[in-house]
DNA sequence: GTATAGTTTGAAAGCGCTTTCAAAGACTGA
DNA sequence: TCAGTCTTTGAAAGCGCTTTCAAACTATAC
């Protein structure tokens, strides 16, 4: 029957010897091959509009054919959507924020969005020109884990550009927060220690200028409270999140003489440090000072001794952070919720005998 | 007379009051603003050809007041390059490549080039993928951090994209090679050994299908025999680069009743796992047993007892990876060279007393 | 003063895709 | 059968920039 339409399809498959390029399979080849516009390719490969059957079938397997693959950037420019969303992390090396990152990544990928990671060093100027940067990558949305801008800065950038954050708990159009329970966390590594019978807790506290770093203390200073203990602002020591400052927060506990049968780091990496202070001092964990941390670093595990900690899912904080963006940019509401804080009681805690 | 071609040029210039959008910030507006053409602004910002005094004051001038940003996305289309580069990775959350990619994004980020990093799970195929994606996202070019693609493989790649490669010797136009000499590194470790008075030396090797572990393996042997020891394959066991195989390394060594008074584990990962085995049947390090890594991972230093290493280089290795990159980019040639491994002793290893 | 060789500059054509707009068909109901 | 209503499809106009090509000048030389 009337074979209508029988462009001169460009045959892509037996390419002769003729060196001609195969040149980049584009969208306009596809079309061409399929016989339809390059509209109609478009239409199927968004889904923007429903098409025939007939030439549906007909494009899919040009595509198949030429082994199309359309170009993000080209997408970008035109339609506004680059596939592509922007994290702006802390450090790109930091032991917690890489396990998110790979849920982040584990989740994009799938789904055929690409992570573009930029990290803010702590800082929020250094977070501020992130976000610019990947803006003018046409990200489509941008995840930001914690971090130091403040939370009208976010709120405002939220409106030019979908948000998730970490590590806060604030609410507005086009951004949502994901807040794991950092207070309850820094109760349950105090209150672990006062069940093994321990009175004389101290806590190395994070940089006070980081959310998280506040709510563990307030935890920590709960769980005294409700336990009947007194807090004791001489037994809280400021760290900074890493090792060297645990270290050196044992020493200056340590020499200022006060007595102590534990320790609270708010971090595993500071209670690594504070481990090796110990043991320094000729002190052994735990038979003479009990010592817990807080995130579950994966080394924490084969740490001497294998480190109590407070397990954060940093992980699934990045899974659940870009499954959230997804949903976010197709519209969707939804109000996912972060596992809780939960004990993983080790080796470096241990019953008080005395 | 025949108005041939007054094309409507959109008023950009004196915006009034109505709220007609600033819109973004186009080159076309600086050109507008500038009272030049487009091509002229577009010659300014790439240097591609020489323009007057004049008008590149006028147009640098009005790139300031209207605070114009080029759009990296429409020049990737138009110009075929993106200014970001791709790196192939193998674990984003990896303790010791987390050093390279910080290097590579240090290394970037000054000069406008943004990092585009995905995980190749230490698996060809999955390398292959991403460097695919990579490819359809356009990257300038790609940075591959050791992996498992064949040499061949990335010759062929190199073709199309330029490459800079590390963990290889190989050589090809459009690919250059960083390796880092972990003959030499797994040399100077047995060798340091060998000079505390051990001498029953076992080796934690990592996957052999990993080039750094062969390699790292060779110079063990390489020590052995050069001091005359001989080389025992009963003191070699698998190890997989990861905590829990250098766990059960130990276990394994023990079990199999061979005697040895140190352990040499081809990274600091399994050499953690491998002080926690000696610790849990109650072998002290270093007293009973020295224990030296490879790598020098940051909580390598804080680890009890801190252990001996052989430090490499990954952040500057990103650095220099990044570096060569963007001078290969720029059609330069350069040979840079990796600092050479360096033994970094600290208290895991300590002279056999008996 | 004209011809010749350089220079600087702008117009216009893309890069590969999306999206608007309107034309072309396919149906309805009268 | 014909106007009226939907639906499917293609033409064409961009997205913001680079780059080619040729026009318009400026210098230099005869």
């Amino acid at each position: 029957m009337p074979q209508l339409k029988l462009k001169s399809i460009p045959r892509g498959g037996k390419r002769s010897l003729t060196k001609r390029d195969d040149g980049p399979v584009t969208l306009g080849s596809v079309a061409l091959a399929a016989g339809v516009s390059p509209s109609t390719v478009s239409r199927i490969l968004n889904g923007t509009a429903i098409v025939s059957e007939l030439k549906k079938k007909a494009v899919e397997d040009a595509i198949a054919t030429l082994g199309f693959v359309p170009n993000p950037i080209a997408r970008g420019l035109a339609g506004g959507r680059t596939f592509s969303i922007g994290v702006v992390t802390q450090a790109i090396d930091s032991p917690f924020y890489g396990a998110a990152l790979r849920g982040i990544e584990d989740e994009l990928d799938p789904i055929g969005y690409r992570a573009l990671f930029v990290s803010g060093h702590w800082n929020a100027a250094a977070e501020s020109r992130c976000i610019d940067v990947l803006r003018s990558r046409r990200v489509d949305g941008i995840v930001v884990l914690t971090g130091r801008l403040t939370d009208q800065a976010l709120k405002t950038c939220a409106k030019t550009v979908p948000i998730v954050v970490t590590g806060r708990t604030l609410k507005a159009a086009g951004l949502v927060a994901l807040n794991f329970d950092n207070f309850e966390g820094g109760r349950l590594a105090t209150q672990h220690l006062i069940d093994l019978g321990h009175r004389a807790i101290a806590f190395i506290s994070g940089d006070p200028d980081h959310p998280d770093a506040v709510e563990r203390q307030r935890g920590y200073r709960a769980a005294l409270e409700a336990a009947g203990l007194t807090y004791d602002p001489r037994l809280v020591i400021p760290g900074e999140f890493h090792e060297a400052s645990g270290l050196l927060a044992v020493d200056r506990l340590i020499e200022s003489r006060q007595r102590f049968t534990a320790i609270f780091a708010a971090n595993d990496q500071m209670a690594a440090g504070a481990v090796l202070g110990l043991h320094r001092r000729a002190l052994r964990v735990p038979q003479d000072v009990s010592v817990i941390g807080f995130d579950d670093l994966p080394s924490s595990l084969y740490s001497i001794p294998p480190l109590s900690t407070i397990h954060q899912p940093a992980y699934e904080l990045g899974r659940l952070a870009a499954a959230t963006m997804v949903r976010l940019l197709a519209g969707e509401k939804s109000a996912e919720v972060l596992p809780g804080p939960r004990l993983i009681a080790r080796e470096s805690s241990r019953q008080l005998t005395s």
